[in-house]
RNA sequence: AGCGGGGUAGGGGAGCCUGGUUACCCCGCAGGGCUCAUAACCCUGAGGUCGGUGGUUCAAAUCCACCCCCCGCUACCA
């Protein structure tokens, strides 16, 4: 048995995830755990709120609360949302636990008591007199240098898309208070990245990671590594440990990714048991694996890793780095300010969790970005979840009763050959499947699964059970015995990725009903004789054009609820 | 601008590294079949200049060069 560390990125706390943010990160690594859990490993499946960093704090400002209040209100909707999407989260916390800022704080003294892998350097950083406080590049905006444009933001103009530097913008303002800001000299302490490149290089040659990340990360490694600053002059955030950074704060990435192993403390420290991450991080059996969205591969696969090494704690080094592309909206970027896509809470007025997290994971943007319509939806809920799928079930349990009083008894030792043939393809695919999600290929796993219902649709087509049984019930009970048992395998093989409708096939079909269900246990032997009660469907269709006229007036409601 | 990834039928993918019969699979579409089932399911069919141009080769989706388009990164958005 393997220990298996799950984490996805860590969700900022300014706002509720939209389905981009859902599909790579949390669901994606969500339906590996639910697999491993299935296959049975010993997993724990770590997020939580990234509630430091800038926007977060400016959106306090903005709304007259405190960064704290903001964080801690968006958290609770973040969790609710995140629990009724039936992420399966172990600790699901935030950048604000105790356990979080302690192990940050040891964790880079640790690496700060070993010379040369942290040192200071003066920087020249936008400051707002007026707020009293230095601004990150993103919070000022002036006119562009180069195309003169007038709200370009201090980190790329969006006009001429030149990326700018503080001193490439003409008047210069605060977003905050609309103020001119002036350059002023402060000092930075600096992680030096540039030590660990050979040790970084080494650990890509010797991983197991995807070609995307590996390319990606040497591209980076050939380019040269360059020190990373840890500390920003910021109130908000884990207070530096540094002697002589006091009033510094830890720049969030830098404290980001530290999250994976504080979170998993965390837990320990909950469970009663405060050195068993140890097992987990350092442990020769144990695997550490990470979904997160294409734009943030470096900070896994190059900065993870060098920070961990430089603690000179025997960290095993991340196992598997899974990286999805976006998912647009209808040929569009989601957008938060033009309010372009679907978010998560919303998501859930429109259909049940199940369809969107089949949806999300059928259309899991793998290879290349992926547009999400409405069109699209309809077709993928309709034609394979309702259709395929819930329609293979209803009319096998149908059968079933119809054919069998209900009541299903007959052992595999009846079985004809061509049912035991038909097994052995059914069982075949299982283990393709299985290997699927064991390397969280969990888009092509979702495929296969489809073919696993277009098989067994087609084989009870090609088998006519409902003639057979007019005039030969042994035959009839064989070709039930295969169609029961691929429903059985389906179900199994769905529980990650729909795990309210998954089991709700279980339960209408009377499988495990004296067991857990367990990944390997296919045969259906062991749950007869099947005791099936109430069929009925466990799915039903929807309309693309009246899901887009519900979010509409959901949205209108909403707005004019606020001006009231 | 530089770097990385992508461009294969209306949509999604495989094939490309390691060149080789009619380019494969799923969804959709058209026609047919079936009647256990949720107007479902099954079969057949139509649909492709494999982003473009040029090159290497007996042979190119596959290798090389140049170009076009989409996305990301470029280290202070997370």
């Amino acid at each position: 048995m393997t220990k298996w560390l799950v984490t996805c990125a860590w969700p900022t706390s300014s706002d509720i995830p939209h389905l981009g943010n859902m599909v790579g990160s949390a669901l994606s690594a969500d339906v590996f755990a639910r697999y491993l859990r299935l296959a049975g490993e010993e997993v724990v499946y770590v997020s939580g709120s990234d509630h430091h960093g800038t926007p977060l704090e400016v959106e306090a400002l903005k709304k007259g609360v405190s960064p704290k209040e903001l964080a801690d209100s968006n958290h609770a909707r973040i969790s609710e949302v995140f629990k009724k999407w039936l992420i399966s989260f172990d600790n699901y916390t935030t950048t604000e636990s105790e356990v979080h800022k302690r192990f940050v704080r040891e964790h880079y003294m640790r690496i700060y008591s070993h010379p040369g892998n942290i040192f200071t350097r003066a920087e020249k950083i936008h400051y707002c007199p007026f707020d009293k406080r230095f601004l990150p590049d993103r919070f000022v905006e002036g006119t562009c240098r180069f195309c003169g444009f007038g709200n370009a933001r201090g980190d790329q103009c969006d006009n001429c898309g030149r990326p700018l530097d503080a001193e490439d913008l003409v008047e210069p303002h605060c977003v905050i208070c609309g103020r001119r800001t002036e350059l002023r000299e402060t000092t930075q302490w600096f992680f030096d990245l540039p030590r660990f490149r050979d040790y970084v290089a080494a650990y890509l040659d010797r991983s197991n990671l995807s070609p995307n990340v590996i390319s990606f990360s040497k591209a980076w490694l050939r380019e040269g590594l360059r020190p990373r600053s840890i500390t920003r002059d910021s109130k908000w955030g884990i207070p530096a440990p540094f002697p002589g950074a006091e009033g510094k704060t830890i720049y969030v990435w830098m404290e980001d990714v530290l999250g994976y192993v504080s979170a998993l403390i965390e837990f320990f420290e909950r469970s009663g048991n405060p050195d068993g991450w140890r097992e987990f991080w350092f442990g020769k059996d144990a695997k550490t694996s990470f979904f997160i969205g294409k734009d943030n591969i470096p900070f896994h696969s190059i900065l993870l890793p060098a920070l961990l090494h430089a603690s000179g704690e025997p960290y095993n080094e991340p196992s598997l780095i899974s990286s999805t592309e976006f998912l647009t909206f209808s040929g569009q970027k989601f957008s938060k300010s033009r309010r372009i896509g679907i978010w998560c809470d919303e998501a859930l007025s429109l259909m049940p969790a199940d369809y969107w997290r089949y949806v999300l994971i059928a259309l899991r943007p793998e290879g290349s970005d992926i547009d999400l319509s409405w069109a699209s939806i309809e077709q993928i809920v309709n034609n394979e979840l309702n259709d395929a799928f819930g329609n293979l079930v209803n009319r096998t349990l149908t059968s079933v009763k119809r054919f069998c009083g209900g009541v299903f008894a007959v052992d595999s030792s009846t079985l004809r050959p061509e049912e035991a043939e038909y097994l052995k393809e059914i069982n075949a695919r299982h283990l393709d499947i299985g290997t699927l999600y064991s390397e969280a290929e969990i888009k092509s796993a979702c495929r296969k699964i489809l073919e696993q219902a277009t098989s067994a649709n087609r084989y009870l087509s090609s088998t006519q059970p409902w003639s057979v049984y007019k005039t030969d019930k042994a035959s009839g009970d064989s070709i039930l015995y295969a169609a029961l048992n691929a429903v059985k395998l389906i179900s199994i093989e769905l529980l990650p990725i729909i795990p309210g409708a998954a089991q709700e096939f279980l339960r209408q079909a009377g499988f495990f009903r004296r067991s857990k269900p367990s990944w390997s246990d296919t045969g259906l032997d062991a749950d007869l004789p099947l005791q099936v009660g109430e069929v009925s469907p466990v799915f039903y269709k929807v309309d693309g054009s009246k899901l887009e006229e519900t979010l509409e007036s959901l949205r209108a409601e909403a707005s004019a609820g606020t001006r009231a």
